[in-house]
DNA sequence: GTGTGCCGCTAAACCGGTTTTCTAAACCGG
DNA sequence: CCGGTTTAGAAAACCGGTTTAGCGGCACAC
């Protein structure tokens, strides 16, 4: 009688075939190394063995994983529910499959992220809302794995940014242009780590927008008064918030300027809920043009960033130091630009006085 | 002259601190086998290397990966901005990272689905969008991991299904009791799969929605006309696509039954791009009741499924068979329900007669 | 004084493959 | 018929860890 709950090993095929561990390897590694009948004859026991390789044991020795490693400090669970990691997956993941790679998504392991990285099988890693000083990028350095940084830039590395200061400038120029005066900022405040070091510094991407914004008031003569500055969890319950605590502390801004769609979609939500209409009576506008930008109404003005693209890039740099390791690191700076749809509207254009009807 | 290009290994640790490897792993491992002093001292001296034990090497020696596999045939890309995809990734992420767990999503490498899966490193596998018959899930079960059907039922292996028919037949008995008679099924084609055998049988899910659909019929005593069924790919594209092409037929359906939310959508798009206006002329049912349904304009009236639950049972039920191999199956069964928005209206109460402006 | 048990650690086997090195037989030209 | 080159495949080393078996030394009991 026999028994084989287990797998079946090279070992079992190579004894079943009466050949060494070597002959099977090669039978499926590089076949013109044994002779033809006895390549066939292998694979055929191997076949009705129901053989695989095992694809860990092969990983360590071919040292290499197939496997690109995309570095968040982010939930999974968020990564997939957020709109903006969307199009920015699916331009990993166009890159990564032309390829032949897979996608691994490092993320917090019950709230550490070195945990996760000493834990990840990959061959080289893409590090979004990750600053080049965060000392996972080093352990994942010494490791010996190429990185490219997104949103991020530092000299070794190489990298991938929008230009976020143009693109924040033109928003805020807008609504200046429109007769704004009184306008509240929405900035993206640094996520949560679950973590003991708690450097609750501004992120990169809220520091560069915020200089964009105010690049644009200075050039119009005027200064952004850091109290219209509100810093809040970039999601729409955030946004929403955020607005309403504005508001609720007294301020009566005629415009709002949002680090991200998704907090100005909550603006919006909270401006409704107060009673306030949009665009008549409070503009918007956000920054990434996400998908769902174009769809709500009104559909949201805001600065586009070809976050596919920004995607699709960062895995195209990492693909070329995966493959090629000895190459030099590479830097990308992609365009920005406003994209004005029905959120914003001229400061007295305003149709009728408010009603109290939400 | 020290050269160390390479990563340090266990080895380099247990020189390097004069002990051997076994007390370098048992330091990391089962610290209680060694010494307190030994213990940190080998630590400090791991530490001061950059030592880190190699991923793929623990994965072999433990057996276990502590990632779940998501297979599914669609393009890794796909996967990402498909709107469906998002909450189901959502779900099972949750319930992974709950217990610890890494996410690997399986799609085909180059066209090849089985080639993906045999580099699959992954300690269990949920499967959507494949039938029981597919040879993947065979493949998988050999290998000895568990797998979970989403969508798909057979009695030997756990799943996770909806109640597909009750919800189809809710969303044709809505519209017949609207007062529509003449109305048009967009049905979801099988996905092209780049694969040799192309077995085009209609997706199980599209059967059973149909067969909903007909009960719904004939409860009102009428019967649901085959040549008004039309197969389309499940995308805005697709549907636009079906509903266009039916048009220029010569049907004149007062209403559309759209098998998922992208298709219901792309019939609006065309509808419109008719001259048709939604819903007094032409009225449209999805299903999935993604979360775009309910921000579109007309906000769309669709059927309901839990697809972030769906995704998070699965994974739940995964786990669990992951963690305790001996686990008999376990079938799990979610309800659906009709969600009436703004897409559907009654038959004649149309308001004014069809202009010919878009 | 010696057997027993425990402590702290090491050597060797193992996980499941690939790759390098090596050998016996076949081939080949002179 | 002989020395040298191929050819087909085996043996052993290796990838980088973990785990099992075992060993020397010390404390304690008898």
């Amino acid at each position: 009688m026999e028994r084989r709950a287990h797998r079946p090993r090279i070992a079992d095929v190579a004894r079943e075939a009466g050949v060494s561990k070597t002959a099977v390897s090669f039978a499926f590694n590089s076949p013109e190394r044994l002779s033809l009948e006895t390549a066939d004859r292998i694979r055929e026991v191997a076949e009705s063995l129901g053989y695989r390789p095992h694809p860990v044991a092969r990983m360590l020795t071919q040292r290499r994983t197939m496997t690109l490693g995309v570095l968040t400090p982010q939930a999974l669970s968020v990564i997939f529910s957020n709109p903006f990691f969307a199009p920015f997956n699916e331009g990993i993941a166009r890159a990564a499959e032309d390829e032949g790679y897979e996608l691994h998504f490092i993320s917090p392991i019950h709230g550490s992220l070195p945990a996760a990285v000493s834990r990840a099988t990959v061959d080289g890693v893409v590090a979004i809302g990750v600053s080049a000083e965060h000392p996972e990028v080093g352990q994942i350095r010494r490791a010996g794995l190429p990185i490219v940084m997104v949103d991020a830039e530092d000299g070794e590395h190489s990298s991938v940014v929008i230009d976020e200061e143009g693109g924040a400038r033109a928003a805020a120029a807008h609504l200046l242009e429109l007769g704004h005066r009184d306008i509240l900022v929405l900035a993206v405040e640094a996520p949560q780590v679950a973590d003991e070091r708690a450097d609750r510094a501004a992120p990169a991407v809220t520091v560069r927008r915020l200089r964009g914004y105010r690049r644009a008031f200075e050039s119009a003569g005027l200064t952004l008064d850091p109290s219209r500055v509100i810093a809040a969890r970039a999601s729409i319950d955030g946004g929403a918030a955020a607005f309403q605590g504005a508001w609720s502390q007294g301020l009566r801004p005629t415009a709002v300027l949002a680090m991200s769609d998704a907090m100005a979609l909550g603006a919006i939500r909270a401006a409704r809920e107060l009673g306030l209409r949009v665009p008549a009576e409070l503009s918007v506008v956000g920054f990434d043009d996400i998908d769902l930008a174009s769809h709500v109404d009104p559909a949201l003005t805001t600065v586009h960033q070809p976050i596919r693209q920004k995607g699709f890039e960062a895995a195209r740099l990492l693909l070329e130091e995966v493959e090629q390791p000895a190459s030099p690191s590479r830097h990308l700076r992609l365009e920005t630009r406003l994209i004005v749809r029905g959120s914003t509207a001229p400061l007295h254009a305003r149709g009728e006085v408010p009603g109290t009807q939400q």
